[in-house]
DNA sequence: ACCTGCGAATTGTCAGGACATATAGTCGAC
DNA sequence: GTCGACTATATGTCCTGACAATTCGCAGGT
């Protein structure tokens, strides 16, 4: 028995269908949750879909919803007339389109904010075309020092539609671009970047304490929301030593 | 009437049940060439699903089903009580896990690599935890020398596991690492990438054709096929004036 | 003019069944 | 002993039907 079936009744699976969560949801996480937890080993085999469904009390189209949900997750791998199986290794979830705030706070690593620039300015345009404005209206300009442990960290510049935020330069100063977004209501969705390196100016140099000529790392970021509109173009530079992007790839048949 | 609903009768849709292409397929490419060539306006409204199966012959979870794999793919919404309306800005799909080989050829750029070094060697601590393999176990050691246009572009160091791959030099100076791996039928499913920037080394610089202390693109990546098994380590370093990344982050909630 | 409640429209969830198809193992013929 | 065909098994696809939840427009009252 090399790859031994999952013992699925010693897993805790079950469904509350007083509960307000969808089905096919609650069996989902339960059997994510198990995935992580070791309970389903790598490599192992998922029951079949029927008896799972009827050991459940679900049908199989709900079973099957679960599962699915696994598979695009990379969780799990389906294979016709084998069953499905979770992946031998543990494949992290592709990370959260993600502000540097949020991630410097979740490091524990005391962001601070220092604005520049806060203005309304005509766009150029590039920035027109990456916004979606016409050229030449109205654009936000936010220009902020990103710091961390009292070090400079990043030098972010970003051009926002207008009318969209209240960008008050003192809630800049006490949080990030993202989180004052989603507290308006704005549901981000997905992110186009591009990652690069160059050396630093002078003036880049002096802001973020290094020697001109640095490598720093560079960012140009467009991110839609849920509608497909373009909500910021941000244009960052950071420094190479103390910053590096992790992130996931996916195979998208 | 401020967002029209598609007139799908003018769209050419029809599925064709003789075919082996599942209908749910045939439904969402031509959905999605629609939103290509313009034929579904940013914002128009899908018509009702159930409007829809009726008019193709088709039951509505097929029809869900189709719809539902653009909604992942973010170029649809779905909004209960409203409708699915085509999104706003076109939101490209994210970029396939790429080899620079290929990225290059389609660019028509005219890659070319040279080996310099092509052996089988114990694996170290990071390497060996990279892969999943044993410390101190054989791994295939591959660095090669990846030109454009008869210039340097990359060196590029790679740890593969032992037995994957007949990692001949001569197929490894016509063609890209992944291409073989897909050709050996392994199938690619994810990988996770770092990406940063550092100053070049006497070495590297030589190699590159670039001063030593000039800014480099790093990148790190662990490949995963679709059975999790990690089948490639890889430490690449570009020339960061003629290379960037360029990807799109999606959110999942 | 504004607010409120009702109802129509639409997607979200779930059930149960039917048949197709790929896979792996077994059994038989050679 | 080896190779091929058959069969059991599991997922892939598709159907019909039903009810729930959410949104938005509209009528009516304030």
């Amino acid at each position: 028995m090399p790859k031994p079936t999952a013992d699925s009744a010693a897993l805790g699976l079950g469904v509350d269908r007083t509960s307000p969560v969808p089905l096919y949801y609650q069996l989902a996480r339960q059997l994510e949750t198990a995935i992580e937890q070791g309970l389903l080993a790598p490599g192992s085999l998922l029951g079949n879909e029927l008896e799972l469904a009827a050991r459940l009390g679900l049908s199989r189209p709900t079973v099957r919803q679960a599962i699915q949900s696994l598979v695009d997750k990379g969780l799990m791998v389906r294979r016709r007339g084998v069953g499905t199986q979770v992946v031998h290794s543990r494949i992290k979830r592709p990370l959260e389109l993600s502000s540097l705030y949020d991630d410097l706070e979740a490091a524990g690593r005391r962001p601070a904010t220092r604005v520049l620039r806060n203005t309304v300015e005509p766009a150029t345009a590039d920035i027109a075309a990456a916004l979606g404005v016409a050229e030449g209206s109205d654009v936000h300009l936010v220009e902020r020092l990103r710091y961390a442990y009292d070090e400079p960290m990043a030098l972010l510049c970003n051009h926002l539609p207008p009318q969209l935020l209240d960008l008050g330069t003192e809630r800049l100063e006490s949080t990030g671009l993202y989180r004052m977004m989603r507290s308006a209501g704005i549901t981000l969705h997905s992110a186009r970047q591009t990652v690069g390196a160059r050396a630093a100016t002078v003036e880049e140099g002096e802001l973020l304490d290094e020697a001109a000529g640095a490598p720093l790392l560079t960012m140009e970021r467009t991110t839609f929301d849920d509608g497909g509109r373009a909500v910021e173009y941000g244009s960052h530079v950071y420094r190479a030593a103390r910053y590096a992007f992790e992130f996931q790839l996916l195979v998208r048949p």
